[in-house]
DNA sequence: AGAATAGTGTCTCTAAGACAGTATGAT
DNA sequence: ATCATACTGTCTTAGAGACACTATTCT
Protein backbone atom coordinates (compact mmCIF):
# COMPACT_ATOMS: atom_id res chain seq x y z
CA UNK A 1 0.00 0.00 0.00
CA UNK A 2 1.55 3.59 -1.08
CA UNK A 3 1.97 6.29 1.60
CA UNK A 4 -1.44 7.98 2.53
CA UNK A 5 -1.96 11.29 0.30
CA UNK A 6 -3.11 14.48 2.81
CA UNK A 7 -5.91 14.75 0.01
CA UNK A 8 -7.42 11.35 0.78
CA UNK A 9 -8.37 12.22 3.96
CA UNK A 10 -11.70 13.09 4.72
CA UNK A 11 -13.11 16.28 6.94
CA UNK A 12 -13.70 14.55 10.17
CA UNK A 13 -15.60 16.08 12.78
CA UNK A 14 -17.50 15.23 16.44
CA UNK A 15 -21.26 15.96 16.61
CA UNK A 16 -23.24 15.71 19.73
CA UNK A 17 -27.09 14.86 20.88
CA UNK A 18 -27.67 16.04 23.75
CA UNK A 19 -30.81 15.44 25.49
CA UNK A 20 -32.64 17.16 28.47
CA UNK A 21 -36.38 17.23 29.77
CA UNK A 22 -38.36 20.69 30.80
CA UNK A 23 -41.77 21.39 31.04
CA UNK A 24 -42.32 17.37 30.27
CA UNK A 25 -41.15 17.23 26.78
CA UNK A 26 -37.32 15.67 25.64
CA UNK A 27 -35.48 18.47 24.57
CA UNK A 28 -32.30 18.63 22.25
CA UNK A 29 -29.80 21.12 22.34
CA UNK A 30 -28.94 22.80 18.93
CA UNK A 31 -26.97 25.84 18.01
CA UNK A 32 -27.29 28.13 15.34
CA UNK A 33 -24.16 28.18 12.41
CA UNK A 34 -22.64 31.21 12.12
CA UNK A 35 -24.02 33.80 9.42
CA UNK A 36 -20.76 33.92 7.16
CA UNK A 37 -21.26 33.52 3.51
CA UNK A 38 -18.39 31.33 3.21
CA UNK A 39 -19.49 28.59 5.09
CA UNK A 40 -22.22 26.20 4.35
CA UNK A 41 -25.37 26.50 6.00
CA UNK A 42 -25.52 30.00 7.39
CA UNK A 43 -27.74 30.72 10.27
CA UNK A 44 -28.87 27.13 10.04
CA UNK A 45 -29.68 25.14 13.09
CA UNK A 46 -27.47 22.34 13.68
CA UNK A 47 -26.17 19.69 16.26
CA UNK A 48 -23.24 21.44 18.32
CA UNK A 49 -20.33 19.39 17.32
CA UNK A 50 -16.81 20.73 15.29
CA UNK A 51 -13.82 19.55 13.64
CA UNK A 52 -11.36 17.33 15.56
CA UNK A 53 -7.96 19.23 16.19
CA UNK A 54 -5.43 17.21 16.03
CA UNK A 55 -3.04 18.74 18.02
CA UNK A 56 -6.05 19.69 21.08
CA UNK A 57 -7.60 16.62 21.55
CA UNK A 58 -6.42 13.41 22.17
CA UNK A 59 -9.08 10.80 20.78
CA UNK A 60 -12.38 11.03 19.77
CA UNK A 61 -14.44 11.24 23.12
CA UNK A 62 -11.83 13.95 24.39
CA UNK A 63 -12.55 15.51 21.78
CA UNK A 64 -16.71 15.45 22.13
CA UNK A 65 -16.35 15.98 25.78
CA UNK A 66 -14.54 19.43 25.01
CA UNK A 67 -17.19 20.44 22.84
CA UNK A 68 -19.79 19.96 24.92
CA UNK A 69 -18.35 21.72 27.48
CA UNK A 70 -17.54 24.49 25.32
CA UNK A 71 -21.17 24.53 24.83
CA UNK A 72 -22.66 24.03 27.40
CA UNK A 73 -20.59 23.93 30.34
CA UNK A 74 -21.44 20.88 31.36
CA UNK A 75 -19.53 17.44 31.93
CA UNK A 76 -21.80 14.59 30.57
CA UNK A 77 -22.50 11.80 33.43
CA UNK A 78 -23.00 9.22 30.23
CA UNK A 79 -21.53 9.46 26.82
CA UNK A 80 -22.51 7.59 24.28
CA UNK A 81 -21.64 6.40 20.88
CA UNK A 82 -24.61 6.68 18.31
CA UNK A 83 -22.12 5.91 15.27
CA UNK A 84 -20.91 7.64 12.50
CA UNK A 85 -21.86 9.05 9.18
CA UNK A 86 -19.54 9.44 6.25
CA UNK A 87 -20.01 10.27 2.35
CA UNK A 88 -18.68 12.53 -0.22
CA UNK A 89 -21.91 14.40 -0.28
CA UNK A 90 -23.29 15.45 3.41
CA UNK A 91 -20.78 18.90 3.56
CA UNK A 92 -20.70 20.60 0.66
CA UNK A 93 -17.12 21.08 1.60
CA UNK A 94 -16.29 17.57 0.59
CA UNK A 95 -16.14 14.45 1.72
CA UNK A 96 -16.38 14.34 5.73
CA UNK A 97 -16.85 11.78 8.40
CA UNK A 98 -18.65 12.86 11.64
CA UNK A 99 -18.81 10.96 14.94
CA UNK A 100 -21.94 11.44 16.68
CA UNK A 101 -22.11 10.62 20.67
CA UNK A 102 -25.74 11.00 22.81
CA UNK A 103 -25.55 12.55 26.34
CA UNK A 104 -28.08 13.08 28.73
CA UNK A 105 -28.04 16.26 30.91
CA UNK A 106 -30.13 16.93 33.99
CA UNK A 107 -33.37 19.21 33.78
CA UNK A 108 -33.38 22.81 34.41
CA UNK A 109 -30.10 23.78 35.79
CA UNK A 110 -27.91 23.93 32.80
CA UNK A 111 -26.71 27.71 31.91
CA UNK A 112 -25.69 27.47 27.86
CA UNK A 113 -24.57 30.94 28.50
CA UNK A 114 -20.90 30.22 28.63
CA UNK A 115 -19.23 30.45 25.54
CA UNK A 116 -19.01 32.86 22.65
CA UNK A 117 -22.15 32.25 20.65
CA UNK A 118 -23.98 30.82 23.37
CA UNK A 119 -26.65 33.15 22.66
CA UNK A 120 -27.22 30.91 19.48
CA UNK A 121 -27.19 27.88 21.52
CA UNK A 122 -31.00 26.62 22.56
CA UNK A 123 -32.82 24.02 23.77
CA UNK A 124 -35.53 22.62 20.99
CA UNK A 125 -38.39 20.56 21.86
CA UNK A 126 -38.93 16.96 20.38
CA UNK A 127 -41.73 16.53 17.77
CA UNK A 128 -41.90 12.57 17.29
CA UNK A 129 -38.86 12.29 15.69
CA UNK A 130 -37.32 15.37 14.88
CA UNK A 131 -37.78 19.41 15.54
CA UNK A 132 -39.80 21.40 14.09
CA UNK A 133 -36.78 23.34 12.38
CA UNK A 134 -35.04 22.13 9.48
CA UNK A 135 -31.22 20.67 10.39
CA UNK A 136 -28.06 22.02 8.38
CA UNK A 137 -26.26 19.19 7.07
CA UNK A 138 -27.74 15.56 7.10
CA UNK A 139 -28.54 16.41 11.18
CA UNK A 140 -31.66 15.92 10.70
CA UNK A 141 -31.51 12.19 9.75
CA UNK A 142 -28.41 11.77 12.54
CA UNK A 143 -31.02 13.31 15.31
CA UNK A 144 -33.56 10.62 13.75
CA UNK A 145 -31.05 7.77 14.45
CA UNK A 146 -29.98 9.32 17.92
CA UNK A 147 -33.77 9.37 19.35
CA UNK A 148 -34.24 5.95 18.13
CA UNK A 149 -31.26 5.00 20.02
CA UNK A 150 -32.15 6.62 22.89
CA UNK A 151 -35.83 5.46 22.72
CA UNK A 152 -34.64 2.02 22.54
CA UNK A 153 -31.97 1.71 25.07
CA UNK A 154 -34.52 3.32 27.53
CA UNK A 155 -36.54 0.35 27.20
CA UNK A 156 -33.75 -1.55 29.33
CA UNK A 157 -31.67 0.73 31.21
CA UNK A 158 -31.35 3.06 33.66
CA UNK A 159 -30.44 5.72 31.17
CA UNK A 160 -33.20 8.11 31.92
CA UNK A 161 -31.48 8.29 35.71
CA UNK A 162 -29.33 10.76 34.37
CA UNK A 163 -31.73 13.37 33.21
CA UNK A 164 -32.60 14.09 36.85
CA UNK A 165 -31.04 16.05 39.93
CA UNK A 166 -28.79 13.30 42.19
CA UNK A 167 -32.05 13.04 44.80
CA UNK A 168 -35.33 12.06 43.32
CA UNK A 169 -38.51 10.14 44.11
CA UNK A 170 -39.71 7.22 41.86
CA UNK A 171 -42.95 9.12 40.53
CA UNK A 172 -40.13 11.84 39.31
CA UNK A 173 -37.90 8.98 37.41
CA UNK A 174 -41.50 7.12 35.86
CA UNK A 175 -41.79 10.75 34.59
CA UNK A 176 -38.43 10.77 32.84
CA UNK A 177 -39.18 7.23 31.73
CA UNK A 178 -42.38 7.76 30.21
CA UNK A 179 -41.20 11.35 28.24
CA UNK A 180 -38.80 10.12 26.67
CA UNK A 181 -40.58 6.95 25.37
CA UNK A 182 -43.09 8.77 24.93
CA UNK A 183 -45.95 6.34 26.67
CA UNK A 184 -47.37 5.99 30.14
CA UNK A 185 -46.16 3.44 32.25
CA UNK A 186 -47.88 1.48 34.73
CA UNK A 187 -46.82 2.26 38.18
CA UNK A 188 -46.89 -0.73 40.30
CA UNK A 189 -44.56 -2.58 37.51
CA UNK A 190 -42.43 0.91 37.23
CA UNK A 191 -41.42 0.67 40.94
CA UNK A 192 -41.12 -3.10 41.45
CA UNK A 193 -38.83 -3.11 38.83
CA UNK A 194 -36.56 -0.66 39.67
CA UNK A 195 -36.38 -1.72 43.16
CA UNK A 196 -35.54 -5.24 42.13
CA UNK A 197 -32.38 -4.03 40.69
CA UNK A 198 -29.58 -2.32 42.81
CA UNK A 199 -29.78 0.71 40.93
CA UNK A 200 -31.31 2.81 43.60
CA UNK A 201 -30.79 3.84 46.74
CA UNK A 202 -32.85 5.80 49.67
CA UNK A 203 -31.65 8.50 50.95
CA UNK A 204 -33.26 9.30 54.63
CA UNK A 205 -34.93 12.38 53.59
CA UNK A 206 -38.67 12.93 51.75
CA UNK A 207 -39.22 14.99 49.31
CA UNK A 208 -42.41 17.68 50.94
CA UNK A 209 -45.04 18.67 48.48
CA UNK A 210 -48.51 19.28 48.46
CA UNK A 211 -49.70 16.14 49.70
CA UNK A 212 -47.91 12.76 51.31
CA UNK A 213 -44.66 12.89 50.97
CA UNK A 214 -42.45 10.50 48.63
CA UNK A 215 -39.56 8.60 49.67
CA UNK A 216 -36.22 10.22 47.68
CA UNK A 217 -33.17 7.97 46.12
CA UNK A 218 -30.01 8.55 44.56
CA UNK A 219 -27.98 6.47 41.48
CA UNK A 220 -26.23 3.53 43.92
CA UNK A 221 -23.55 3.76 41.49
CA UNK A 222 -23.72 7.41 39.07
CA UNK A 223 -21.47 5.59 36.60
CA UNK A 224 -22.84 4.06 33.83
CA UNK A 225 -26.38 2.59 33.65
CA UNK A 226 -27.87 -0.68 34.73
CA UNK A 227 -29.09 -3.17 32.18
CA UNK A 228 -32.30 -4.61 32.99
CA UNK A 229 -33.08 -8.35 32.85
CA UNK A 230 -34.48 -9.45 28.93
CA UNK A 231 -35.35 -12.07 26.95
CA UNK A 232 -33.14 -14.80 26.69
CA UNK A 233 -31.83 -14.32 29.86
CA UNK A 234 -29.12 -16.37 31.07
CA UNK A 235 -29.60 -19.31 33.83
CA UNK A 236 -27.96 -18.30 37.31
CA UNK B 1 -14.22 29.09 11.61
CA UNK B 2 -10.96 29.36 9.96
CA UNK B 3 -10.81 27.32 6.27
CA UNK B 4 -9.83 23.22 7.72
CA UNK B 5 -6.18 22.65 6.66
CA UNK B 6 -5.20 19.60 5.14
CA UNK B 7 -2.48 18.59 8.05
CA UNK B 8 -6.14 18.62 10.56
CA UNK B 9 -7.45 15.43 8.94
CA UNK B 10 -6.93 12.58 10.77
CA UNK B 11 -6.51 9.30 8.52
CA UNK B 12 -9.89 7.28 7.96
CA UNK B 13 -10.28 3.85 7.65
CA UNK B 14 -13.31 1.54 7.73
CA UNK B 15 -12.78 -1.96 9.09
CA UNK B 16 -14.83 -5.01 9.65
CA UNK B 17 -15.51 -7.86 11.26
CA UNK B 18 -16.66 -10.86 9.70
CA UNK B 19 -18.39 -13.71 11.69
CA UNK B 20 -19.23 -17.06 10.72
CA UNK B 21 -19.90 -20.70 12.43
CA UNK B 22 -17.65 -23.52 11.47
CA UNK B 23 -17.61 -26.48 13.72
CA UNK B 24 -19.31 -25.24 16.49
CA UNK B 25 -17.15 -22.33 16.48
CA UNK B 26 -17.94 -18.72 16.23
CA UNK B 27 -15.27 -17.10 13.79
CA UNK B 28 -13.71 -14.44 12.61
CA UNK B 29 -12.15 -13.21 9.72
CA UNK B 30 -8.48 -11.83 9.60
CA UNK B 31 -6.09 -10.68 7.00
CA UNK B 32 -2.10 -10.67 7.80
CA UNK B 33 -0.80 -7.49 6.66
CA UNK B 34 1.78 -7.20 4.36
CA UNK B 35 5.56 -7.55 5.55
CA UNK B 36 6.79 -4.23 4.11
CA UNK B 37 8.74 -2.87 7.09
CA UNK B 38 7.76 0.89 6.67
CA UNK B 39 4.27 -0.34 7.51
CA UNK B 40 2.89 -0.70 10.69
CA UNK B 41 2.70 -4.25 12.44
CA UNK B 42 4.14 -5.96 9.03
CA UNK B 43 3.01 -9.83 9.23
CA UNK B 44 0.93 -9.37 11.94
CA UNK B 45 -2.39 -10.52 12.34
CA UNK B 46 -5.53 -7.55 11.49
CA UNK B 47 -9.29 -7.35 11.48
CA UNK B 48 -9.81 -6.40 7.15
CA UNK B 49 -10.28 -3.09 6.08
CA UNK B 50 -8.19 -0.35 4.45
CA UNK B 51 -8.41 3.16 4.17
CA UNK B 52 -11.52 5.23 2.49
CA UNK B 53 -11.05 6.06 -0.78
CA UNK B 54 -12.55 9.40 -1.40
CA UNK B 55 -12.30 9.38 -5.53
CA UNK B 56 -14.17 5.32 -5.44
CA UNK B 57 -16.37 5.29 -2.82
CA UNK B 58 -19.75 6.99 -2.34
CA UNK B 59 -19.77 6.77 1.67
CA UNK B 60 -18.66 4.99 4.45
CA UNK B 61 -20.83 1.69 4.37
CA UNK B 62 -19.61 1.79 0.34
CA UNK B 63 -15.91 1.71 1.59
CA UNK B 64 -17.18 -1.09 4.03
CA UNK B 65 -18.83 -3.38 1.09
CA UNK B 66 -16.04 -2.94 -0.93
CA UNK B 67 -13.46 -3.72 1.45
CA UNK B 68 -15.23 -7.13 2.38
CA UNK B 69 -15.64 -8.10 -1.73
CA UNK B 70 -12.51 -7.78 -2.07
CA UNK B 71 -11.26 -9.90 0.89
CA UNK B 72 -14.31 -12.17 0.68
CA UNK B 73 -16.05 -12.24 -2.36
CA UNK B 74 -19.51 -12.14 -0.48
CA UNK B 75 -21.72 -9.79 -0.56
CA UNK B 76 -23.37 -9.12 3.26
CA UNK B 77 -26.50 -9.66 3.69
CA UNK B 78 -26.29 -7.17 6.82
CA UNK B 79 -23.77 -4.83 7.55
CA UNK B 80 -24.06 -2.97 10.96
CA UNK B 81 -22.30 -0.22 12.37
CA UNK B 82 -20.01 -1.13 15.31
CA UNK B 83 -18.60 2.10 16.01
CA UNK B 84 -15.76 4.59 15.28
CA UNK B 85 -12.42 4.25 17.04
CA UNK B 86 -10.62 7.37 16.54
CA UNK B 87 -7.10 8.89 18.48
CA UNK B 88 -3.84 10.33 18.69
CA UNK B 89 -2.13 7.42 18.93
CA UNK B 90 -4.04 4.08 17.64
CA UNK B 91 -1.70 4.59 14.59
CA UNK B 92 1.41 4.95 14.61
CA UNK B 93 0.90 7.19 11.34
CA UNK B 94 -0.76 9.84 13.05
CA UNK B 95 -3.96 10.61 14.41
CA UNK B 96 -6.37 8.14 12.60
CA UNK B 97 -10.72 6.87 12.53
CA UNK B 98 -11.83 3.58 11.95
CA UNK B 99 -15.72 2.88 11.55
CA UNK B 100 -16.07 -0.84 12.12
CA UNK B 101 -19.21 -2.96 10.90
CA UNK B 102 -20.10 -5.71 11.50
CA UNK B 103 -21.22 -8.65 9.17
CA UNK B 104 -22.41 -12.48 9.52
CA UNK B 105 -22.08 -14.30 6.53
CA UNK B 106 -23.46 -18.49 6.54
CA UNK B 107 -20.84 -21.07 7.31
CA UNK B 108 -18.87 -22.88 5.48
CA UNK B 109 -19.26 -21.75 1.53
CA UNK B 110 -17.36 -18.85 1.59
CA UNK B 111 -13.90 -18.57 -0.41
CA UNK B 112 -11.52 -16.38 0.45
CA UNK B 113 -9.52 -16.94 -2.37
CA UNK B 114 -10.55 -14.11 -4.06
CA UNK B 115 -8.04 -11.04 -3.68
CA UNK B 116 -4.48 -10.57 -4.10
CA UNK B 117 -3.59 -11.51 -0.61
CA UNK B 118 -5.95 -13.83 -0.09
CA UNK B 119 -3.94 -16.42 1.03
CA UNK B 120 -3.01 -14.24 4.26
CA UNK B 121 -6.97 -13.94 5.05
CA UNK B 122 -8.51 -16.83 7.45
CA UNK B 123 -11.07 -17.41 10.18
CA UNK B 124 -10.28 -17.53 13.40
CA UNK B 125 -12.22 -18.89 16.42
CA UNK B 126 -13.22 -16.97 19.06
CA UNK B 127 -12.17 -17.90 22.30
CA UNK B 128 -14.26 -15.99 24.84
CA UNK B 129 -13.94 -12.65 23.84
CA UNK B 130 -10.72 -12.87 22.18
CA UNK B 131 -8.86 -14.80 19.34
CA UNK B 132 -5.71 -16.35 20.26
CA UNK B 133 -3.22 -14.09 18.29
CA UNK B 134 -2.64 -10.59 19.08
CA UNK B 135 -3.38 -8.12 16.62
CA UNK B 136 -2.39 -4.72 14.90
CA UNK B 137 -3.32 -1.69 16.32
CA UNK B 138 -5.91 -1.25 19.04
CA UNK B 139 -8.24 -4.14 16.92
CA UNK B 140 -8.08 -6.42 19.69
CA UNK B 141 -10.30 -3.89 21.65
CA UNK B 142 -12.31 -3.60 18.65
CA UNK B 143 -12.89 -6.57 18.16
CA UNK B 144 -13.91 -7.71 21.60
CA UNK B 145 -16.66 -4.74 21.49
CA UNK B 146 -17.91 -5.79 18.48
CA UNK B 147 -18.35 -9.76 19.52
CA UNK B 148 -20.09 -7.79 22.78
CA UNK B 149 -22.50 -5.90 20.59
CA UNK B 150 -22.91 -9.14 18.57
CA UNK B 151 -23.67 -11.53 21.86
CA UNK B 152 -26.31 -8.46 22.49
CA UNK B 153 -28.33 -8.51 19.82
CA UNK B 154 -28.44 -11.77 19.73
CA UNK B 155 -30.68 -12.09 22.74
CA UNK B 156 -33.53 -10.15 20.90
CA UNK B 157 -33.10 -10.60 17.45
CA UNK B 158 -33.05 -12.97 14.85
CA UNK B 159 -29.33 -11.75 13.87
CA UNK B 160 -28.40 -15.54 13.43
CA UNK B 161 -30.35 -16.56 10.72
CA UNK B 162 -28.12 -14.76 8.41
CA UNK B 163 -25.05 -17.43 9.78
CA UNK B 164 -27.29 -20.08 7.73
CA UNK B 165 -28.04 -21.07 4.33
CA UNK B 166 -31.52 -19.98 2.74
CA UNK B 167 -33.04 -22.87 4.03
CA UNK B 168 -32.41 -24.34 7.48
CA UNK B 169 -34.27 -26.70 10.55
CA UNK B 170 -35.17 -24.55 13.82
CA UNK B 171 -32.05 -27.13 15.29
CA UNK B 172 -29.65 -25.58 13.10
CA UNK B 173 -30.77 -22.40 14.03
CA UNK B 174 -30.80 -23.10 17.49
CA UNK B 175 -27.54 -24.34 16.87
CA UNK B 176 -26.21 -20.86 15.65
CA UNK B 177 -27.94 -19.63 18.49
CA UNK B 178 -25.93 -21.23 21.13
CA UNK B 179 -22.51 -21.18 19.31
CA UNK B 180 -22.98 -17.44 19.35
CA UNK B 181 -24.37 -16.84 22.69
CA UNK B 182 -21.68 -19.64 23.79
CA UNK B 183 -24.56 -21.48 26.18
CA UNK B 184 -27.26 -23.54 25.93
CA UNK B 185 -30.96 -22.37 25.09
CA UNK B 186 -33.99 -24.60 26.12
CA UNK B 187 -35.69 -25.80 22.90
CA UNK B 188 -39.59 -25.93 23.74
CA UNK B 189 -38.72 -22.07 24.37
CA UNK B 190 -37.12 -21.55 21.80
CA UNK B 191 -39.12 -22.66 19.34
CA UNK B 192 -41.96 -21.30 20.51
CA UNK B 193 -40.68 -18.25 20.68
CA UNK B 194 -39.04 -18.53 16.67
CA UNK B 195 -42.31 -19.54 16.04
CA UNK B 196 -44.36 -16.78 17.30
CA UNK B 197 -42.97 -14.28 15.15
CA UNK B 198 -43.33 -14.07 11.74
CA UNK B 199 -39.85 -14.14 11.06
CA UNK B 200 -40.10 -17.73 9.44
CA UNK B 201 -41.84 -19.55 6.56
CA UNK B 202 -41.98 -22.80 6.18
CA UNK B 203 -40.78 -24.41 2.85
CA UNK B 204 -42.87 -27.70 1.43
CA UNK B 205 -39.64 -30.08 2.32
CA UNK B 206 -37.77 -31.44 4.91
CA UNK B 207 -34.70 -32.32 5.94
CA UNK B 208 -33.84 -35.81 5.52
CA UNK B 209 -31.03 -37.25 7.98
CA UNK B 210 -29.95 -40.05 10.18
CA UNK B 211 -33.28 -40.11 12.02
CA UNK B 212 -36.69 -38.59 11.63
CA UNK B 213 -36.70 -35.85 9.48
CA UNK B 214 -36.93 -32.40 9.91
CA UNK B 215 -39.19 -29.25 9.10
CA UNK B 216 -37.46 -27.03 6.72
CA UNK B 217 -37.68 -23.31 7.05
CA UNK B 218 -36.75 -20.31 5.45
CA UNK B 219 -36.76 -16.74 6.57
CA UNK B 220 -39.91 -14.89 5.81
CA UNK B 221 -37.90 -11.50 4.75
CA UNK B 222 -34.42 -11.59 4.13
CA UNK B 223 -34.11 -7.95 4.61
CA UNK B 224 -33.14 -7.53 7.97
CA UNK B 225 -33.57 -8.94 11.47
CA UNK B 226 -36.42 -9.32 13.53
CA UNK B 227 -37.00 -7.95 16.88
CA UNK B 228 -38.09 -9.49 19.52
CA UNK B 229 -40.51 -8.63 22.42
CA UNK B 230 -38.79 -7.21 24.95
CA UNK B 231 -38.86 -5.60 28.82
CA UNK B 232 -41.54 -2.47 29.37
CA UNK B 233 -42.75 -3.88 25.75
CA UNK B 234 -45.45 -1.12 24.47
CA UNK B 235 -48.88 -2.33 24.74
CA UNK B 236 -50.94 -3.06 21.73
C1' DA C 1 -63.72 16.08 55.73
C1' DG C 2 -61.80 16.25 51.17
C1' DA C 3 -58.09 16.73 47.79
C1' DA C 4 -53.86 15.13 46.21
C1' DT C 5 -50.30 12.25 45.68
C1' DA C 6 -47.45 8.07 47.54
C1' DG C 7 -47.35 3.56 47.82
C1' DT C 8 -49.38 -1.58 48.14
C1' DG C 9 -52.28 -6.05 47.38
C1' DT C 10 -53.57 -9.07 44.36
C1' DC C 11 -55.42 -11.11 40.19
C1' DT C 12 -54.52 -12.27 35.42
C1' DC C 13 -51.72 -13.22 31.58
C1' DT C 14 -47.69 -14.27 28.94
C1' DA C 15 -43.56 -16.39 28.03
C1' DA C 16 -39.46 -18.73 29.69
C1' DG C 17 -37.40 -22.87 31.99
C1' DA C 18 -37.54 -27.66 32.98
C1' DC C 19 -38.20 -31.97 31.53
C1' DA C 20 -40.70 -35.99 30.38
C1' DG C 21 -43.21 -37.83 26.85
C1' DT C 22 -44.48 -38.96 21.92
C1' DA C 23 -43.42 -39.20 16.65
C1' DT C 24 -41.00 -40.72 12.71
C1' DG C 25 -37.35 -41.79 10.19
C1' DA C 26 -32.81 -45.12 9.46
C1' DT C 27 -30.49 -49.43 10.56
C1' DA D 1 -36.59 -53.62 17.96
C1' DT D 2 -33.40 -50.02 18.76
C1' DC D 3 -31.30 -45.73 18.03
C1' DA D 4 -31.36 -41.02 16.92
C1' DT D 5 -33.35 -36.96 16.37
C1' DA D 6 -37.77 -34.07 15.78
C1' DC D 7 -41.34 -32.29 18.03
C1' DT D 8 -45.05 -31.64 21.85
C1' DG D 9 -47.52 -31.49 26.57
C1' DT D 10 -47.62 -29.55 30.64
C1' DC D 11 -46.14 -27.87 35.13
C1' DT D 12 -43.71 -24.17 37.43
C1' DT D 13 -42.04 -19.61 37.89
C1' DA D 14 -41.07 -14.63 37.11
C1' DG D 15 -42.52 -10.52 35.90
C1' DA D 16 -45.65 -7.22 33.39
C1' DG D 17 -50.27 -5.11 33.19
C1' DA D 18 -54.47 -3.78 35.33
C1' DC D 19 -56.59 -1.66 38.80
C1' DA D 20 -58.56 -1.13 43.19
C1' DC D 21 -57.17 -0.32 47.59
C1' DT D 22 -54.70 1.91 51.65
C1' DA D 23 -51.47 5.68 53.61
C1' DT D 24 -50.02 10.28 54.69
C1' DT D 25 -49.71 14.79 54.09
C1' DC D 26 -52.06 19.46 53.03
C1' DT D 27 -55.97 22.80 53.13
Amino acid sequence: MSPIAVFDRPLTSVDLTIFSVARETLQVLLVRRSGAPEEPFPEVWALPGGFVDLRQDADLEHCALRKLREKTGVVAPDLEKVGSWGSAVRDPRGWSVTTVYLALIAAGGTALAAGGNAADARWWPIEGSRVRERLAFDHGEILKAAIARLRNKVEYTSLPAFLLTPEFTLTELQQMYEVVLGRTLEKKAFRTRMLATDLLEEVPRMKEGRSRPAQLYRLANRRRPVFFARTFSPRD
